[in-house]
DNA sequence: GTAACCACTTTCTTATTGGTAACTATATTG
DNA sequence: CAATATAGTTACCAATAAGAAAGTGGTTAC
């Protein structure tokens, strides 16, 4: 099979459920998102500085963090504030509207768990 | 910043989760496993074959089907059905525990419709 | 004045993903 | 016997994602 002559088999509805679950992944798919939306979220009481993010996601560079924050920032799910101290410090937060995405990830994860439990029994 | 020392700050339970996180991504990401998923749901009182598949997801290519279909079979996520009809057919059908994700797909597919909207209005 | 810390950015390189097209094998149709 | 259809596989290539390492610019501590 070569590439596949599509006629529109499906109804209008796929369609755009399918650009919508792509555009999810467009978000949020990558290596790093998820964790850093993770990570923001179970840290939120404390301050979320830059290095301390990088020391808290265990493996990502500072490159990787510095892009995936940029792309979130720019998609209004993570905030950024600069504090004027000593050598500035600069924190990252979860909007509202990133917030909304919580539930979803909980989602993801918990289907994680309950996989690494089934792979157990075989 | 180069690569951080990553002195365990997150709770036992964080781990966990980012390992629960990284096993969903690394089974059903990629460009076209929910695609896959989505198709074979809403076409499951059709019988799936492998051309009809690739004929329903706009851009996929034979390989990328194949591909796919052979690592969620792998997964126990898809089910895969020899015919032994003229030329052979091979029917492809989500298997009851691939089913235990449709909600989480569900999900992600709906955060993305919403999204729509919600950029719509800027 | 040099070393260290914060928050990055830049460059270079490697790894992974995905795409194109051709090919295999079997069977039917005209 | 050539064309078409099913269900793939294989080889090659391009694009993207990601990693490693070094550098930037500002501030502060010794």
């Amino acid at each position: 099979m070569n590439n596949v002559q599509h006629e529109d088999v499906l109804p209008e509805q796929c369609n755009e459920a399918i650009l919508a679950l792509r555009d999810t992944i467009d978000i949020w798919g990558g290596k790093w998102k998820l964790m850093i939306l993770l990570y923001l979220t179970i840290n939120s009481n404390n301050k979320n500085y830059f290095m301390e993010i990088g020391r808290g996601i265990s493996g990502i560079s500072g490159k990787m963090l510095s892009k995936e924050l940029k792309d979130l920032e720019m998609n209004k799910l993570v905030k950024r504030v600069v504090h004027d101290t000593k050598p500035i410090t600069v924190e990252y937060a979860v909007t509202p509207y990133g917030m909304s995405f919580i539930p979803v990830a909980k989602a993801l994860l918990e289907w994680g768990l309950s996989h690494r439990e089934h792979i157990k029994q075989y």
